[in-house]
RNA sequence: GGGCGCGUAGCUCAAUGGUAGAGCAGCGGCCUUUUAAGCCGUUUGUUGAGAGUUCGAGCCUCUCCGCGCUCACCA
């Protein structure tokens, strides 16, 4: 049972009072005939025409002021004023919106529009009608200015977790929440133009596996109980998407939700949405144009700019983006050649050496050296979008080698405000090479079980049927979000981003 | 998981270890063109939960819960 606090049982008071009264506090149907938009934008068309509108939408204030009631609904289009006034509605309907009607209800309202002695456009009501009775509160948000001229902020909605947790009164109470989600909305479809129109096929794969892969990830584990056996959340689309090529689909995209059971941050979280693509007969630098060319597109669609501001910067979109090759980044921000240490023992001396306040694990792999040097020296530094390409093949498992180098894969990320926004290769096809991989991440990986992958025979049974050479890219959808709306978290672009129950 | 911080009225926040407060919201009035109206009056609390120290705890200690920041983990 729920526990009413003092607000609350005043007003479940005036759901009785109205039910004794004849009035139903949920009707089943509204009868809006306009949007506040429209309303507004018809009467604004042709002020001496008479705007018949009945309206709907949330009490988001209300001023009565004696014979005459000022109110602002809103809706999911804006808001707009109602004016009631004793003439029209009569002494006993004004007094009963003043006494029944609160902050939050919804109701619905007609009459004609017109414009106010202060200038602004409103609903002369004739008729009102309650459309569903608010019982908890919204915080009606108000800022009153001191007489030392400071503003302060009264009953507004801002902590963080009950934002997060109650994105409902969050959304109602701060329109700039809904246009972020709006944006996001956008971005998204502007991605599924772009891959449209450039032949690419939508498709979907399974959410659960009976393994996962293509990530290092720790995986979410559930049960199939007719199945008798585990099933695995996926962790990414690659092995499924890669399949496809092997069944001749050329390009092939995904957007759709990942699942890690890592840690939680400012970019992290639990499940978050991949947009991965692969593209047959492509290799990476033709992946890296498209890549430049598609985000480019989303931010005009959602920003309306290829310039997008995001914190202090003003970041360009336009191509082409910077591109910078990881050895010369590296020495560059560190001082440090990876190219003239070629096994863990000496990169790590090397950099004890030259960066001695450094701290890499002194366990890691040569290749988890160069991911420290890059995360710790480079990363931070890569502001405007750019791309960093070629990397080390022993975190790149399965990514294709540089004809020539073997210890370089044909692979880039993209960088933007500091932070991954992207990461794509000229995949691996070759099915022997590729289990070899799998073996080496094995060995690699012994000494920490949790990271030690499963070996995915069904996948390499697709491969040796023949899978032709390909670029293939993902890109975390919810960064990009973060980017195009200046949020520096990623819980502001998750409508309900995960947090511990309550209780 | 580690470190640091926070949790007080519906909302935003005050309160040397000594009577828990303000604004807004609410409630009762006045007001026929307001603008996040104004004026008069007024109510509201298990101070996140539990235990301890103390004559006395919102404040100090411990445990737990939740959140924030941060570090670690995160091809």
């Amino acid at each position: 049972m729920a526990e009413y606090n003092s607000l609350e049982k005043i007003r479940l008071q005036k759901v009785e009072e109205l039910r004794a009264e004849g009035v139903e506090p949920y009707p089943t149907r509204a009868q809006r005939t306009h949007t506040s938009a429209q309303a507004i934008a018809e009467f604004e068309a042709d002020e001496t025409r008479e705007v018949k509108a009945t309206l709907a939408g949330r009490i988001r204030s209300m001023r009565p002021k004696g014979k005459l009631t000022f109110a602002h609904i809103e809706d999911g289009y804006g808001k707009v004023q109602l004016f009631l006034r004793v003439n029209e509605v009569g002494e006993a309907n004004l007094g009963f919106f003043n006494r029944m009607f609160d902050l939050g209800d919804f109701v619905e309202a007609t009459g004609v529009m017109f414009r106010t002695k202060a200038g602004e456009v409103s609903l002369h009501v004739r008729d009102f009608k309650l459309l569903a009775k608010s019982i908890t509160p919204l915080p009606a948000d108000k800022d009153v200015t001191q007489e030392d001229g400071t503003v302060v902020r009264h009953a507004t909605l801002d902590d963080p977790e009950i934002r997060a947790r109650q994105r409902y009164a969050d959304l109602a109470v701060n329109p700039d929440v809904r246009e972020t989600f709006r944006k996001r909305a956008k971005l998204v479809k502007s991605l599924r133009t772009f891959l449209d129109d450039h032949d690419f096929l939508e498709v979907e794969t399974p959410i659960l596996q009976p393994l996962y892969g293509g990530a290092a990830a720790r995986p979410f584990v559930t049960h199939h109980n007719e199945l008798e056996q585990d099933m695995y959340l996926r962790i990414s689309f690659e092995l499924y998407l890669k399949r496809l090529l092997v069944g001749n689909m050329e390009r092939v995209y995904e957007i759709g939700r990942d699942f890690r059971n890592e840690g939680v941050s400012f970019k992290h979280n639990p499940e978050f949405t991949q947009l991965e693509f692969y593209w047959a007969y492509a290799d990476y630098l033709q992946v890296m144009e498209l890549t430049e060319q598609m985000v480019s597109y989303a931010a005009e669609q959602v920003t309306g700019s290829t310039k997008v501001k995001f914190g202090e910067h003003e970041l360009e979109f336009k191509p082409p983006w910077k591109r910078i090759e990881m050895r010369d980044g590296i020495l560059e921000t560190s001082g440090i050649d990876i190219a003239e240490y070629k096994t863990a023992e000496a990169l790590l001396k090397a950099i004890n050496e030259k960066q001695p306040k450094a701290a890499p694990d002194p366990k890691s792999t040569r290749g988890k050296l160069i991911d420290f040097l890059l995360s710790e020296y480079l990363e931070p530094t890569l502001i405007q979008p750019t791309f960093l390409y070629n990397y080390p093949r022993d975190i790149s498992p399965l990514a294709k080698s540089m004809p020539g180098d073997p210890l370089t894969v044909e692979r880039f990320e993209g960088y933007v405000a500091g932070f991954e926004l992207c990461n794509a290769f000229t995949e691996l096809n070759d099915p022997l090479d590729q289990e070899q991989r799998f073996l080496e991440m094995g060995r690699d990986y012994e000494a920490d079980d949790e990271e030690k992958h499963p070996l995915d025979e069904d996948y390499l049974r697709a491969m040796r049927y023949g899978m032709p050479p390909n670029g293939g890219f993902g890109m975390g959808v919810d960064r990009l979000t973060m980017v195009f709306t200046n949020k520096h978290s990623i819980r502001e672009v998750l409508l309900f981003p995960a947090l511990r129950k309550e209780e």
